[in-house]
DNA sequence: ATAAAAAATGTAATCGATTACATTTTTACT
DNA sequence: AGTAAAAATGTAATCGATTACATTTTTTAT
């Protein structure tokens, strides 16, 4: 019931030609004369012949495939990504491998025994959390394979990164409040090691400087980027002596869970405290209040990433040509701020 | 530099053994006398062997790799399943494939080509959306290749499937607002031709006619899935005559577009109306009010349906035996159901 | 018309693991 | 101890495409 496969052998033998002459059809159609091209894709067509992609791999010695290390796929801010990453790969030969990083002990591991496995020829990473150690082991294996970092990043090292003006969109923020009439501004913070959350921070800290705001240790409040961070960060600013008028928050899940929170408490926003979120997840324009938030384009910076990494794997020298680009970032003002009360 | 790859012939010699030997002790160790068991583990550990897929694949005729189509990568609502599928792969030899139905003009011919190409073994669909024909296309180069449905699927076909009880989830919603005073409930469904909209219409329907509600035709109203969706239906329950006094959405985002609409019209969630949803996204528990809602355990049902995948795959016959699995729902009640006002 | 250069095509080795079949070693039993 | 059966191991063919190198055909230039 089963036939066997079609191989190459078997146009070769329909077409007239060698197997040489079919796999250069396949591959470098351009050496070859009109007449025998012809004959072969014929044959092709006849058959519904399809290379065998093991084959091919094998003699080639790469994979056709490139692995993307997810922090948690089960966190919907990475599917639009994910899905710009997939849209880059598509039309290509490559197929898109995912790898969700809580699944693994050792992630650095995994991406080395899929490399050694001859499973991937590169690796997208949306997960900037490598430690120094880490680093050097996959640098170590992967001298010559294409790294690219999405959305975040690893300090001080040479891997190609696509990322979002982060330091820019904490400022708008700011700003934003700034021009609204908002003095007294507390950021709420993702998790300490990560890199959006130190560069967001940055950037709230200095345009606070810069627009001369006072600023003392209520000014930031740590979390990570969870609805539930915000719940906390909520309590804690109710305890605060002279609460903020204005929040800036790391992402949009945590001023979710920051107005959740307030208004639990009694407080309204944006009427007694505006809160402005990062990312710009779906929920955000639906939310009510709707969000003010920092938009970063998840599915461009998804669709760059795999670009670039197609870029590097069509490339003759794969080598480390690092490539970085950094993607706008644009503030959305909608329900969640206003003027603080004082000046109304 | 860059040495060439250590292989199985390297760790023959290494071990004092024939490439057969070291090939038993990788797949059938059992097979082997302890000695050279140990012999080949040593020279395995002191050399850091890694088996290459792409030789082992092109012998054993498998791809050790399944194919998971998403609809939609980019709405959240897949990445729960999709972390589940993953979780399900974990600690097995497969690589999870991840393709987007919407990238291509024609589905059936990306599955066909991964499975022609040698690429994948079998296929994980969260999509239900094919036509007969489609099916038969599928069918016909499957034979023999396991086909598993997760969430959705596709009526009066032989196809292995997971699914959520959708029939008890619609009744439950209808129940519980029946439960708190509520005689004229409206449906809003999903798209047409999907299968959930009609499994849970149709226990929508029923549990209704089994309580003896009144039904006209303003009882269902179609959208899709989505934010938007509710927003229409929003505006079309505002000018019913006589407005329902409560709604049941097909899903979640439904809820919340509807929610947020009638805000906009002055009409309270639920004050005025009863919302409940189905999914239980992340943001129903955050949203203002909290909804109350149908809980599809998503992250389950991606598990099983790997893990019923996996089974089939490692089955000696892998044939067409069918396997179908209804996950349990769970009505959460939260904030946007009430009493109708009449009662208060 | 003919040699030299260029283009087209073919032959066969190769990628690295698995496994049918053959052979050797060990075990079990009379 | 001797032999049959079982277990362990080895030899070499095989999966299907690619490509270095060899050979043939065509084109170009004199």
């Amino acid at each position: 019931m089963n036939k066997r496969n079609t191989t190459i052998q078997d146009i070769a033998k329909a077409a007239g030609v060698s197997t040489a002459t079919v796999s250069r059809a396949l591959s470098n159609p351009e050496l070859l004369s009109q007449t025998k091209l012809l004959a072969v894709k014929e044959a092709i067509k006849y058959t519904g012949y399809r290379v065998n992609r093991n084959a091919r791999n094998l003699r080639k010695q790469k994979a056709a495939a490139v692995l993307v290390l997810v922090p948690n796929l089960g966190n919907p801010f990475f599917s639009k990504i994910l899905s710009g990453i997939n849209k880059g790969f598509s039309g290509t030969d490559y197929s898109v491998l995912i790898a969700d990083s809580e699944s693994f002990d050792d992630k650095t591991q995994r991406i080395q025994n899929a490399f050694q496995d001859g499973q991937i020829d590169g690796l997208i990473s949306l997960d900037g959390a490598f430690s120094e150690n880490e680093v050097v082991e996959i640098s170590y294996d992967l001298i010559n394979k294409p790294v690219v970092f999405a959305c975040e990043w690893v300090e001080n090292t040479d891997f190609s990164s696509i990322r979002s003006d982060n330091d820019s969109g904490a400022r708008l923020a700011v700003q934003h409040l700034y021009n609204l009439g908002h003095r007294k501004i507390t950021h709420i913070s993702g998790p300490d090691s990560n890199i959006l959350t130190k560069v967001r921070q940055a950037g709230f800290l200095s345009e606070c400087k810069k627009l001369k705001l006072d600023l003392t240790n209520e000014n930031i409040i740590r979390g990570d980027f969870s609805i539930q961070a915000g719940y906390a960060a909520a309590s804690q600013i109710l305890s605060f002596s002279e609460k903020p008028t204005a929040i800036t928050c790391a992402s949009d899940e945590i001023a979710i869970g920051v107005i959740s929170q307030l208004r639990k408490a009694g407080i309204s926003v944006p009427n007694d405290i505006s809160v402005v979120g990062f990312d710009d997840i779906e929920i955000s324009n639906t939310y009510i209040p709707t969000l003010t938030t920092v938009r970063q384009d998840r599915f461009e910076l998804g669709l760059s990433a795999a670009q670039s990494m197609v870029k590097s794997l069509n490339n003759e020298k794969p080598q480390l040509s690092i490539y970085n680009k950094v993607i706008d970032v644009e503030l959305v003002v909608r329900e969640s701020t206003a003027p603080p009360l004082s000046t109304k």
